[in-house]
DNA sequence: CCTTGACTTCGAGTGCGCTCGAACTCGTAG
DNA sequence: CTACGAGTTCGAGCGCACTCGAAGTCAAGG
């Protein structure tokens, strides 16, 4: 697969595809003949899973991290797990704010609700 | 209250204080003879909510737009509530994501676990 | 043979949300 | 009187995560 097809399966562009292998988010794909990068559908596993990353707000530093000791193989699996349960740690707080900010918000929101429903009234 | 004990109270910097006035986030602050800025306590009830607003992950330029409204007054509530409403939305979204994001972390740490486990075991 | 279009590298530019520093003015305490 | 600390304005700089454009290469189709 073509850097173009990938960013078509992915939903990256291109341009950030090869902006995430140059910082080494992603691994140095093999090049053809013409030094186009050929990629296998392994690495959409590895694009969602970052995704899912991202989404979840980690930082590109510490999805590097991540990156550097899979790069590495084997030996690397109790820091690997211990990126992912700390992460999973600051989701779980960022999870506990968002729903103190609904309740505000359903407050105020409700708040606005009465006052249109006086102004209805009158 | 002048822009230091606002700072302090508030745990913005007073560097972010005028910054927030500048692009008209905070309303414009009156001044004291020395042109210092002398705040009330209710800004700290404002400053906290756009701290919860922020929380949510709402872009600058809708709190500005929410900040507007507030600015205008009486006649803008259906709007400012729109804005609430909406945002509201991003935010349970939101939370839904981190929620499969959280399902996606706990199964890959399980999976690491039982590498652990397995290491144990030899 | 020639065009087309997808690729290559490189470095510069963008948008967001601050963050900082320089140079200045005040009001009060010693 | 003077030194200090806290304030003022202004504009520049920063860190993040892309995003884009220029200039060039290459393989396949008409």
């Amino acid at each position: 697969m073509k850097i173009g097809e990938l960013a078509r399966r992915s939903g990256l562009s291109a341009h950030t595809i090869r902006y995430y292998e140059r910082i080494g988010l992603l691994p140095y794909a093999d090049r053809d003949r013409s030094s186009q990068r050929n990629y296998d559908a392994s690495m959409l596993i590895w694009i969602e899973f970052l995704g899912r990353l991202k989404t979840a707000g980690m930082p590109i530093r510490d999805m590097l991290r991540y990156a550097a000791l899979r790069e590495r193989g084997a030996g690397t699996e109790a820091e690997r797990c211990e990126i992912l349960v700390q992460h999973r740690e600051r989701i779980r707080a960022h999870v506990a704010d968002l729903q103190a900010c609904l309740l505000v918000l359903d407050t105020k929101i409700a708040g606005y609700g009465d006052q249109k429903q006086r102004t209805k009234e009158l």
